[in-house]
DNA sequence: ATAAAAACAAACTGATAGTCTGTTTGTCAA
DNA sequence: TTGACAAACAGACTATCAGTTTGTTTTTAT
C-alpha cells in the first residue's frame, strides 16, 4: 500500500546503504553486485531498474557522502567569526571527514578511477569546492589571505593539498600533526613571515 | 638462441608496452587481458608467468612511467642555479609530465584505486617524492623557503597541490595558467608578501 | 649428455556484470 | 469503479573475462 515514491526511496536507500558499507570495506572492484543485492535485500531487477550499472550506484553513494561532508562543514563553520577563522574551521572539518577510513577509500581513493576524471570533478564542483572557493574569495577580499593568482586557482591548490594530507595519513595517530601542517600552510598566505 | 634474461626482458617489455597504451586509452577496468595479450603478441601463459595478476602488470607500467618522470625532472633541473630555481624547474617538469593524458590517467587517476592506497604511496616514495623532499629541504636551509612545519610536511602539501593542478586541467589549453598558479604558490613561501 | 628450471602454450573454469522476458503493484482519467 | 498504462520488481539467462591447470619447449648448470 506504499506510494510509488515511497517504494522508490525505500529500495534506492537500501541499495545505497548496503553498497556504501561494502564499497568502504572491500573496495569497488571486489564487491560483487550479488553481495550488494543480498545485503540490501533486493533483487537484480530492482537494482537495474534504479541504476544503469554498478558505477552509477557507486556515484549515488558518492553523492550521499558528499552531502554528509557539507553538513559536517556547515556545522563546523557555524558561529565562527572572521573570514580566515571560518575558512580554517571549514577546512579542518573537511579534512577530518575525508580522513575517515570509509570516506577516504570511497571519495578520495576510488572515486576518480570509478567515475572517471570528468564526473569526479563534476562531483567536487557540485559540493565542497564552491564552499572553499567562496571562503577563500572572502578572505582574500578582506586581505586575510594574499595570493597573486585567482581565488579559484588558490582553491584548487589548497583543495589538492588537503587531499594529499588525507592520503598521506594512513594511520589515524598522526592526525594532530596533519591538522597542524594544514594550519601552517594557511599562515603562509597571511602576507607576513611565519 | 636467446639467453633467458633476454627472453624475459623481451616478453616483459612487450607486455608492459602494450598494457601501457591500452590502459591509457581505455582505462584499467575496460582493458581485457585478452586485448593486452594480442597487443603484445604473447600468450596467456607467458603473461601469468611474469606477473601474478593484472594489477601487477599495471604496477609495472606505473613503475616505468615513474622512472620516465624522474628522467624528465632531472633533465629540467640540470644546469639550474640556486635551490629555489631548481625546485621550481623540477616542479614544473613534474606537472608537465603528469599532465600528459596517458600519464595522468594511469598515474594520477587510476593508480590509487588499482594499487590501493598503500602501494600507491610506496610508489610515490620510491620515485619523485624524495626528490621533491630534498629540494624543499635545501631551499628551506638556504632560507629561500619558509615554513613552520617540517620539510616532509611541506613536500606532502606541495605534492598534493601539484596533483590537484594536474587533475583540474582537463584540457591542455590552460596549461600556462596552471604553471603560473604553481609559481605563485611557491612565492607565498618566500617570506615576503607577493 | 642430462637433469632441473625457466619460459611459454592453450584449453578450461568459476565468477560476475548486465540483459531479457515476464509479473506485480501503483496511478489516473473517464 | 474500472480499465489502460506505467512504474517497480523478479529471476532466469548469457557473454565475458581473470585466473588456473596441465602440458610442451627452450635454456642453464653440472
Amino acid at each position: 500500500m506504499a506510494t510509488n515514491a515511497q517504494r522508490r526511496a525505500q529500495t534506492r536507500g537500501c541499495l545505497i546503504n548496503a553498497a556504501r558499507h561494502l564499497f568502504a570495506e572491500q573496495g569497488y572492484a571486489d564487491t560483487s553486485t550479488e553481495t550488494i543485492l543480498t545485503g540490501a535485500g533486493v533483487t537484480r531487477g530492482a537494482m537495474y531498474h534504479h541504476f544503469r550499472n554498478k558505477a552509477e550506484l557507486f556515484e549515488a553513494v558518492c553523492d550521499l557522502l558528499s552531502r554528509e561532508a557539507m553538513v559536517a562543514i556547515e556545522k563546523a563553520v557555524a558561529g565562527q567569526r572572521g573570514s580566515l577563522a571560518t575558512l580554517k574551521a571549514g577546512s579542518l572539518a573537511w579534512v577530518d571527514f575525508m580522513a575517515r577510513d570509509d570516506v577516504r577509500r570511497i571519495l578520495v581513493v576510488e572515486a576518480p578511477s570509478v567515475l572517471g576524471q570528468e564526473r569526479w570533478r563534476a562531483l567536487d564542483e557540485r559540493y565542497s569546492f564552491p564552499l572553499l572557493c567562496e571562503g577563500i574569495r572572502e578572505a582574500m577580499e578582506e586581505g586575510a589571505l594574499q595570493f597573486s593568482g585567482s581565488a579559484e586557482g588558490l582553491a584548487v591548490l589548497l583543495n589538492g593539498a588537503m587531499n594529499a594530507l588525507v592520503l598521506n595519513d594512513p594511520r589515524a595517530d598522526n592526525r594532530p600533526r596533519l591538522r597542524q601542517d594544514l594550519l601552517a600552510l594557511f599562515d603562509c598566505f597571511r602576507g607576513e613571515s611565519p
